[in-house]
DNA sequence: CGGCCGACCTGCGGGC
DNA sequence: TGCCCGCAGGTCGGCC
């Protein structure tokens, strides 16, 4: 589920049900990704002062640190209000209760990851690698060139690297590529600095396109105020093998990259 | 350093 | 109907 649209559209729903709040207790039922860095004891108490957001990475501000949230593959994260919990489900293997309700993290596949950061000077060795912001205006087509330009991979697997982008998954990976009409073979250093500005336009173009829809909803995504998102009814490409191009009626390709179906349509993108 | 590949998990849909 | 395989929105770490 988790790309940048999705995790935006979490981080603005709970914006007013979250901020201001004060954290009563945290619990870890089962194993995420790694473990929570922190004795859950430590965080009762602290006001959760803001909600940010890092590439795919949902960041609650606490008084006394930072609590870095992935949602992996197949995470979302639902708010309660108080009194309004139902039973935890058999995947909800993360809970922060609030005195103004709680929060949850719904994960069957477990690749998510709940993290405590205590030192808020320094960023968290995971966002420190984090490429730009692709909805920061001052994140320019030139700055994809250099990051693209000496690289022999393709363009697709580059744009999946956290490094070159944050933020950007496999969903929005194909639908940017379709808009910008490039191969996804295509290697990096091929792409002429021109390209690349396309590609950014149609990168943010694509993105806030899905912030509009509320994000992609396959099987298990849901925002957190139980809205489900429709993007992937507008997807030109991803999902639709075999089925016409909505641009030229040419039937999408499907292949694999870098262990990662990519979808494509033959005509309308050119390395 | 760049790039490939396995590992980590569970659920679901398609094919036989 | 039922089982098995492959695949799924991610990314870290080990290896060449």
């Amino acid at each position: 589920m988790p790309e940048l649209p999705e995790v935006e559209v979490t981080r603005r729903a709970l914006l007013r049900p979250l901020c201001g709040s004060r954290v009563l207790d945290v619990d870890m039922a089962k194993a995420l990704r790694w473990p929570l860095q922190c004795t859950p004891q430590s965080l009762a108490g602290q006001r959760i002062e803001d909600i940010g957001r890092r590439g795919k990475y949902l960041l609650l501000g606490l008084e006394q640190g930072q609590l870095i949230v992935h949602l992996g593959m197949s995470g979302s994260l639902r708010w309660h209000g108080a009194g309004t919990a139902p039973p935890r489900g058999p995947h909800e293997h993360f809970r922060l209760r609030t005195d103004r309700g709680e929060l949850r993290l719904n994960d069957p596949r477990r690749f998510g990851a709940v993290l405590w950061h205590a030192d808020a000077r320094t960023p968290h060795p995971l966002l420190g690698r984090l490429g730009p912001e692709p909805l920061d205006p001052g994140f320019e087509g030139q700055q994809l060139w250099r990051a693209v330009h000496a690289r022999r991979a393709a363009i697709k697997p580059l744009l999946l690297d956290q490094a070159v982008v944050a933020g950007v998954g496999n969903i929005y990976a194909c639908e940017a590529l379709f808009r910008a009409g490039i191969d996804p073979r295509t290697p990096g250093r091929k792409l002429s600095l021109r390209r690349c500005q396309q590609l950014l336009d149609a990168l943010r173009a694509t993105l806030e396109q899905a912030l509009c829809a509320g994000g992609s909803t396959l099987r298990d995504f849901c925002s957190s105020d139980g809205a489900q998102g429709h993007f992937q009814q507008q997807a030109m490409v991803y999902g639709r093998a075999g089925q016409p191009c909505r641009r030229c009626a040419a039937p999408i390709a499907q292949m694999p990259q870098a262990q990662r179906s990519t979808y494509f349509c033959r005509h309308c993108q050119r390395r």
